[in-house]
DNA sequence: CGGCGCATTGAGGGCGGTCAATTGGTGTGG
DNA sequence: CCACACCAATTGACCGCCCTCAATGCGCCG
């Protein structure tokens, strides 16, 4: 089995099991892995792909660039994460995905996928959940821009990235990597970076946690949760198996 | 036919046509018509619905409530919306659904629903699409919130809700109904009601728009697009017939 | 060693927030 | 028909969060 299915595979783990002839189905669905620089465009805005995009390991985002000239970066994904699951079924991108760190990914071309969900009822409906997964994310940061003040919002963005990446593996114990720049926040959150490394400091001034380059460790998880009003359950809110 | 069922059709029509035998189907799905008072829950955060909710006439928000005694508006629906479809591959709901008028809606229960998605791959597609709509709005959302001021912001609401209203028949040339007070616009745009109402003036002002209760008339399309940096593509931007 | 990108700091300003009062429209009951 | 209650819209005053501009430090790499 190649690792690129191992990928997705225990994506869609999560959220049912999965039969022996669903794996093997899944394994035959990505193509070869590809590597990919840091700051490259992987996904580019008003195209038309023909395959999605697996994440296999690295960081990208995706974003969109406004007439203003700002970047608001959408989504920050994760190894394992289906990047552009939905230009299955979306005529063109909308915004466009780009590299965070170098990345290794394996394309699935749609054709194929369209294969599979026209065969596999409940494969089909696990790929339809990770699309509502990343609605919900998309809704959740909607109501942390609108509603919390600049502290509450990066911390809130902090534990949900931790908990995201504890899912995967990716945490040992409250330390994990996060390979942004300050600039990257700033357009994650939607403020400048001057303020986000002023709330930095305030976060770790508070000792919440400490961030030294890439680096992150949470001090005081209820705290912080608290003061980014952290609830989780929009991260792994899927039914439960049948 | 009964009307729940035409408002259904006509949604997924927008996206691909429709074979009789798909109508039909169609047809049997949703539950008698029922009706609502104005600024009720009808999906209730936390719950565990067994059926989704189909919105045949009038104006839903979702939102959240905040510990901080916020409110964020993450979504307006309008006639022919599905409200919650999501809730049929969710466990629970992560935020709630309150009508903003008075309304006609029909549920459909997802035990039907299953039925329908594994059987016709097709409205499976279609179906699933109508979620990724609804996600690329959130994105849009998240990218206005983010990137750009209040009155960039408003220009950007009026111009969206124009376009989806005009899609569904319900503007008058330039002229539309929208029922919300400027409470519930700051808990979509996340400003206060006061700079809400501020930034009304400045559009009424600059001539772009007049508002007076729940009516809208757009005074100058190309200038308030321009401010609020409003381009509709990701509104319509499904895959062509096949 | 020099260059470059990123982090950090300072100063000043503006956008939008909060608090509070007033106006106005609408529905209801006397 | 008027009085009153209530809610939405509006206005004013003041304040503070976050922005912009700009300079300085700092680590990494060629």
């Amino acid at each position: 089995m190649q690792p690129a299915a191992t990928r997705l595979i225990r994506k869609l783990e999560q959220y049912d099991v999965l039969s022996d002839e669903e794996k093997h189905v899944l394994e035959g669905l990505p193509e070869p892995e590809k590597v990919v620089g840091e700051n490259q465009d992987i996904v580019v805005e008003g195209s038309r792909p023909a395959h999605s995009v697996l994440l296999i390991e690295g960081f990208c985002a995706r974003y969109s660039l406004l007439p203003n000239g700002k970047r608001q970066i959408t989504a920050v994904h994760i190894a394992g994460d289906f990047v552009d699951l939905q230009s299955f079924l979306v005529k063109r991108m909308d915004h466009a995905v780009m590299t965070l760190t170098p990345c290794r990914i394996a394309e699935v071309r749609h054709e194929k996928l369209r294969g599979v969900v026209d065969e596999h009822r409940h494969l089909s409906r696990l790929l339809w959940l990770s699309t509502l997964t990343d609605a919900a994310i998309h809704r959740e940061w909607l109501i942390v821009m609108g509603a919390q003040d600049a502290t509450s919002h990066l911390a809130h963005f902090f534990c949900e990235m931790y908990v995201r990446l504890k899912a995967i593996g990716y945490a040992q114990g409250y330390r994990f990597q996060l390979p942004m720049t300050q600039l990257e926040f700033a357009d994650v959150v939607g403020l400048s970076s001057v303020h986000v490394n002023r709330t930095l400091q305030e976060l770790r001034g508070r000792e919440l946690m400490t961030l030294q380059g890439k680096d992150i460790e949470i001090l005081n998880w209820d705290e912080l949760r608290e003061v980014g009003m952290f609830d989780p359950v929009y991260l792994s809110n899927w039914q439960e198996p049948r």
